[in-house]
DNA sequence: CTTCAAGCAAC
RNA sequence: UUUGUUGCUUGAAG
C-alpha cells in the first residue's frame, strides 16, 4: 500500500492528505541498521471492527504498530490540547518525537517504559464542586491513545447493550431513549445511583484483574499499572497516585467501563433492566419497595466488589416522572423524552451571558454567537418532543434581541450603522439617526428594523428553534 | 466514506 | 487558561 516514492518531509503541493508530519515508516530508518517495521502488522490493526488477527499475548506489539501510532496521534492532534507537565505543545511534539520514537517503542517492547507524571488542573464543576484534572504529556497521551484503539476491539464488543458512556457508536440519546423504552414498559421507578468521585476512586487492583481477563500481554499490563501509578504534580511537587486513574487520560475512559462491566453482567445476572452512562446509571422496578430494595442491594455490591463509593446525595430513588437522566426528563408515560427543568436554565443563562453583556463586541458579533450556540444546544436536546417549550424560548429569545437593540439604539451612531446595517438606505438612514424627532417616530422604525431583523435572523439561520427542531426530525425516530 | 474548521451535549 | 472519551450540529475541501 504504501511505496517510497517520496521521501521528503516538505508538504509538496498535490497531495496534502498523505502528508505524515509524525513518523515515517520508510525513512526514519536514518539512524538505525535494520528495518523497523515488520511486514506482517503494520496492516493488522484497525480500530474499528475487524477483530485483532491474533494472540493476546502479543497486543503490545499491535499497540506499537505504525498504523495504530498515526492513527493514536492523528486524534491526539485533533484535541488540540494543552501541554502535560513537561510544557511540549501539539506543535513543537513531532519534532520532539521524531528522533525518540524509536527508543520509544523498544522500551514499550521491553516493559521498560515508564510514564512521566500527570499535570494537576483544578477546574470548576457545574454543580459547584472542583474536578482534579491530571493531564498527561503529549507523548503518554499519544501512547494511551495507541492503547485504546487497541483494547477497545478487545472489550467493547463484550460490554453490555445497556452501558452506553465512552462507548464507539453509543450515544446520551441512545442511553435515554432506552429509559423511555424501559419505562413504558411498565418500570415506574427507578434506583438513580452516581458514583462519587468515580475516576479519582477506581481501585488499581479491582481493575487491573478485570483487565487481565481479557489481556495476557504482561507488557501490556504492566504498562497499564504504570499507567496508574505514574502520580501527579501538584504545584511542582511529585504526589503518588496509588488510587484512581486520571480525568484527562485518554486511556482512562474504557478503563473505567471495564471496571463497570461487572457491575452490568451482575444486573444482567439478576434479571433487572438498567441504563448506564459512565458512572451514572440507573435500575429500573415496578414498585418504590422494589426500588428500595435494589438500592440497597446494588450499593452493597459496588462497596464489595467494586470497592467503589456510591454518591448518597445523587443516588436515591425516584418515581420515573421525577427522574432526570443526561439532561432529560421522562414525562407520564408516553413516548416523549423532555429537557430537564436544570438544562433549560442552564440555556437561558447562556443566552443572557451572551445577549446581555454590555461592553466588549457589537451586535453582529454577539448575534453569530448566540446562533451557533442555539444550534449546537439544539442539537442536542432537539431529540425531545417540545414544540411548545422551544416555541416558548424562540420568543423570548426574541424579546431579548430586541431588548439589546434598544440600549443599542439610544447611540446614534451605532443607530446609523445598524439602520444601514438592517438595509434601510443610506442616505434615509443617516437623515434619520440625526434626526431628533418624536419618540413615536422613532419608535415606529425600530419596530419595523426589529421586523426586518428577525428577516435576517430567519435568512441567516440563526432562530426560529422549530425550524431547527423540524429540522431535527430523524433525531427523533425510534423514540 | 474520509479529512479539516467552528460549536453543542453527556460523563 | 481546561484534560479526556463518546455522540451530534453547521460550514469548507475531497
Ligand atoms: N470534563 C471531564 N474531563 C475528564 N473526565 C471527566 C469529565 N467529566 C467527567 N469525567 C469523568 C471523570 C469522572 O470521575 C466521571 C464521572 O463524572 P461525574 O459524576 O460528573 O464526577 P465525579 O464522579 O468525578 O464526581 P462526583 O462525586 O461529583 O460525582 O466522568
Ligand atoms: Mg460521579
Amino acid at each position: 500500500m504504501k511505496n517510497k516514492e517520496e521521501p521528503s518531509a516538505h508538504s509538496r503541493r498535490g497531495n496534502p492528505s498523505v502528508q505524515v508530519d509524525l513518523y515515517f515508516p520508510d525513512n526514519v530508518g536514518t539512524e538505525t541498521t535494520g528495518s523497523p517495521s515488520r511486514p506482517g502488522d503494520t496492516a493488522a490493526t484497525r480500530a474499528g471492527q475487524p477483530a485483532l488477527s491474533n494472540s493476546l499475548e502479543s497486543l503490545m506489539q499491535h499497540v506499537v504498530a505504525d498504523a495504530n501510532f498515526e492513527a493514536a496521534w492523528k486524534s491526539v492532534k485533533r484535541n488540540r490540547g494543552a501541554p502535560g507537565p513537561d510544557g511540549i505543545t501539539i506543535a513543537e511534539f513531532p519534532d520532539w518525537f521524531r528522533p525518540r520514537w524509536l527508543s520509544i517503542r523498544q522500551q514499550l517492547l521491553d516493559g521498560t517504559y515508564r510514564p512521566d507524571p500527570v499535570r494537576r488542573k483544578t477546574i470548576d464543576k457545574p454543580d459547584g464542586g472542583k474536578r482534579l484534572l491530571g493531564i498527561p504529556n503529549i507523548v503518554d497521551r499519544l501512547i494511551q491513545q495507541a492503547i485504546v484503539q487497541i483494547l477497545t476491539p478487545v472489550f467493547d464488543p463484550h460490554f453490555s447493550d445497556s452501558s452506553h458512556g465512552f462507548r464507539p457508536k453509543r450515544s446520551a440519546h441512545g442511553a435515554a431513549k432506552q429509559v423511555r423504552r424501559t419505562v413504558r414498559r411498565g418500570y415506574r421507578f427507578v434506583a438513580d445511583f452516581d458514583l462519587s468521585k468515580f475516576f479519582d476512586r477506581v481501585q488499581h487492583d479491582v481493575l487491573m484483574s478485570r483487565v487481565a481477563r481479557r489481556v495476557r500481554d504482561k507488557r501490556l499490563l504492566q504498562l497499564i499499572g504504570r499507567y496508574l501509578r505514574a502520580g501527579v504534580m501538584v504545584e511542582g511537587v511529585l504526589q503518588p497516585t496509588d488510587l484512581g486513574t486520571p480525568q484527562g487520560g485518554p486511556l482512562s475512559p474504557i478503563l473505567s467501563n471495564i471496571l463497570l462491566d461487572d457491575l452490568d453482567k451482575e444486573l444482567e445476572r439478576r434479571g433487572l433492566p438498567f441504563v448506564r452512562y459512565a458512572d451514572d446509571f440507573a435500575v429500573f422496578a415496578k414498585s418504590p419497595r422494589a426500588a428500595e430494595r435494589i438500592m440497597n442491594s446494588v450499593g452493597r455490591y459496588v462497596a464489595k466488589k467494586l470497592r467503589l463509593v456510591v454518591n448518597e446525595e445523587k443516588s436515591r430513588v425516584l418515581a420515573c416522572t421525577e427522574f432526570e437522566f443526561l439532561g432529560f426528563s421522562f414525562p407520564k408515560s408516553r413516548a416523549n423524552i423532555n429537557v430537564s427543568v436544570k438544562s433549560i436554565l442552564r440555556f437561558k443563562q447562556r443566552v443572557r451571558e451572551i445577549t446581555g453583556r454590555s461592553r466588549g463586541i457589537s451586535m453582529d458579533r454577539r448575534l453569530g454567537e448566540l446562533r451557533r450556540y442555539v444550534r449546537g444546544w439544539m442539537g442536542y436536546f432537539g431529540i425531545a418532543s417540545q414544540l411548545k417549550l422551544f416555541d416558548k424560548l424562540d420568543q423570548w429569545i426574541r424579546r431579548r434581541i430586541r431588548m439589546c437593540y434598544w440600549k443599542q439604539w439610544k447611540r446614534p451612531k451605532r443607530r446609523r450603522a445598524m439602520l444601514i446595517r438592517l438595509g434601510v438606505p443610506r442616505r434615509q438612514a443617516i437623515r434619520h439617526a440625526r434626526s431628533r424627532k418624536g419618540h413615536w417616530r422613532m419608535a415606529k422604525t425600530i419596530a419595523s428594523n426589529v421586523g426586518l431583523t428577525n428577516k435576517w435572523l430567519q435568512e441567516e439561520g440563526l432562530l426560529s428553534l422549530k425550524t431547527l427542531w423540524a429540522q431535527l426530525a430523524p433525531l427523533r425516530r425510534t423514540a
